[in-house]
DNA sequence: CTGAAAGCGCTTACAG
DNA sequence: CTGAAAGCGCTTACAG
């Protein structure tokens, strides 16, 4: 701490006979020095290996950092936002005391037009970075150009968008997910049998998401010795229980024999239901996150396996990237994936989202 | 940031009529203000729910905060201390702004004498907090105790100590570990399958640790439909390779029926290497951490699954779980059960220790 | 028992 | 283009 005794704005200062308010012009890089003096400073900000101190930086600034994030809202159909917004609030008590605010927003997932309304209101802002989870590619992609535009770091979290400019993105490498969920499959699975793929989304447009973990299950079954055969559905755009059941009916209908079921997201828990109440607890079942429902039927041994990526800490990460980067500076990991949890009855008792 | 504009220190004492010395005095408990004062501000700080400003407290502050991490060496026998380290000066460069200084000991795991040595030497400083592995239980205590009188806080990590007054743990249930273990390899093994626990460790001390996931792994299997049999070897005082092998070559000879072999920590590296040296590849293998020679027989199929329980954020946390109490002077979870995670084949690429 | 002043390392007007 | 001063919210001697 009182390393920099030596070392401060004073010293440097001092040392190349201007005021501390010229040395403080050239540290953020403000106009109205002269070429000379700018060059000076910068020399002996080199040779001394000047660090500022952020205490003191924020202490005497009068500016609040604004931080945005854009999530969806949570719905009664999935709680699985919830997590996010505990992290988001998480790192904002750790860095609130450093002048920091986030103003949360939030967009309905089955409504593009919700998301780009949202986007234009946080541009409304004064806003110093921006933490988004970007479930509409086309209108996500368009909103990170305004961005750009206006310098403002952006970091991504739950799925990624190609080409992107961003800071960082943070979660999950989804076509590895869907391998593991594949790797998992095959422990349950013997030689020959049948794998039903579940694909459950209202939305057409968050289909790319699941449909990156699909090939990720399918491609670990290329080529493979127990040589399975894989089939799908696409429950959609109804998913409520009443339409989820009515498909599945159908479909295990004309497949009497399948052994394994995989859904490549949180509605898991809907298709534990359906097992259930029909009496085919046998099937073997691997889905996604870590909802209270899906963890009742992990216990009542329905499911089997919940793949899950910590969205909690992703959203943490997220927040603690744009201060990394606005606040200190500092360097950010353009990409970060996220662990690849497996939660089993075993364990998802001491599991942290 | 600026929220504290009415609340800070000047408003207190202006409040209460006395200068903002005397409500630093209150403020830190120092001696020397009259009950009266006390009382007084005491109310107005409630009143006011008055929170320090961190910033400004560090920043003013000459005093610079020592914590002391307390851990095995990293030996040549294993790696595993590696990743706390690692965890250490994470937590270390981003609490060091706030004129925090962490002291690193190390001890041998093999020597008590080693361990209570650095004890002696870490309570020669000035100490405001303390990290520490507890290899060695009596002697742990010990130092605890004392740590206690000198009201200095300690966190342990990796394993806990019975009945300590410890500020906390943050580290395996390792009992639930070895409960996790044993689900891992029921998928593996067939109806009344032979099992092999090996227990390799130099150190008899260390012993209690590799028994407790043991334990776990067992009453798994109590009442289990698969009725496997279950067989134990302790390989000890002796770790190396040669005896390793020795006692796997003997117990294998006897046991040639073995299908799965669950090994209680790091060593599992070793066995793997056995098995693979003597074409014994087709038994499950089971064990535990997350080191590059583990690693590699978990590429090639010697290891089926490795279970691991993020050493470096244990080390990590714990440095911010003091942080947390002696600077911001808040709440610390007194046991945190770290995650149980399982790496496999598919999803050690995004394992982050 | 209490107060007034200096200072931590910065930023922010304001003056020239 | 540059400097001098005030201030951020605390802590730290020092004086009484």
């Amino acid at each position: 701490m009182k390393t920099n005794l030596q070392t401060g704005v004073k010293e440097i200062a001092r040392r190349a006979n201007v005021s501390i308010g010229t040395v403080d012009r050239v540290l953020h890089n403000r106009t109205g020095v002269s070429k000379v003096t700018k060059n000076k400073i910068l020399d002996i900000m080199k040779e001394l290996d000047y660090q500022p101190n952020i205490l003191a930086r924020r202490l005497a600034s009068k500016k609040v950092l604004r931080f945005a994030s854009l999530i969806p809202a949570v719905s009664s159909e999935t709680k699985f936002w919830d997590a996010p917004i505990k992290g988001i609030e998480m790192a904002e008590a750790e860095i609130k005391q450093f002048g920091i605010v986030i103003d949360k927003y939030f967009y309905d997932q089955n409504d593009k037009q919700s998301f780009v309304k949202q986007t234009k209101n946080i541009l409304k802002t004064e806003v110093d970075g921006i933490l988004v989870a970007p479930i509409f590619i086309e209108e996500s992609l368009a909103f990170s150009k305004l961005c750009n535009l206006k310098k403002i770091p952006q970091v991504l979290i739950n799925s990624d968008i190609p080409n992107e400019t961003r800071l960082s993105y943070i979660g999950p490498d989804l076509f590895q997910s869907g391998h593991l969920s594949a790797h998992m499959v095959n422990y349950l699975i013997k030689k020959n049998d049948k794998i039903l793929i579940v694909n459950i989304s209202k939305e057409i447009d968050s289909y790319h998401h699941l449909l990156r973990k699909e090939e990720g299950f399918i491609s670990y079954f290329k080529n493979h010795e127990k040589k399975p055969t894989i089939i799908k559905t696409d429950i959609t755009p109804n998913t409520d229980y009443k339409s989820i059941a009515a498909k599945l009916t159908e479909i295990l209908a004309e497949n009497t024999d399948v052994k394994a079921i995989f859904v490549t997201n949180s509605r898991v828990f809907s298709v534990a239901q359906f097992l259930e109440k029909t009496g085919l607890q046998h099937i073997f079942l691997v889905g996604y996150d870590f909802l209270p429902e899906s963890i009742t039927h992990l216990k009542n041994g329905v499911i089997d396996f919940l793949i899950c990526q910590k969205p909690q800490e992703q959203a943490y990460k997220g927040i603690m990237a744009l201060y990394q980067n606005v606040v200190l500076s500092g360097d950010v990991e353009p990409t970060y994936y996220m662990p690849i949890d497996i939660i089993t009855k075993e364990n998802y008792k001491s599991y942290r989202n």
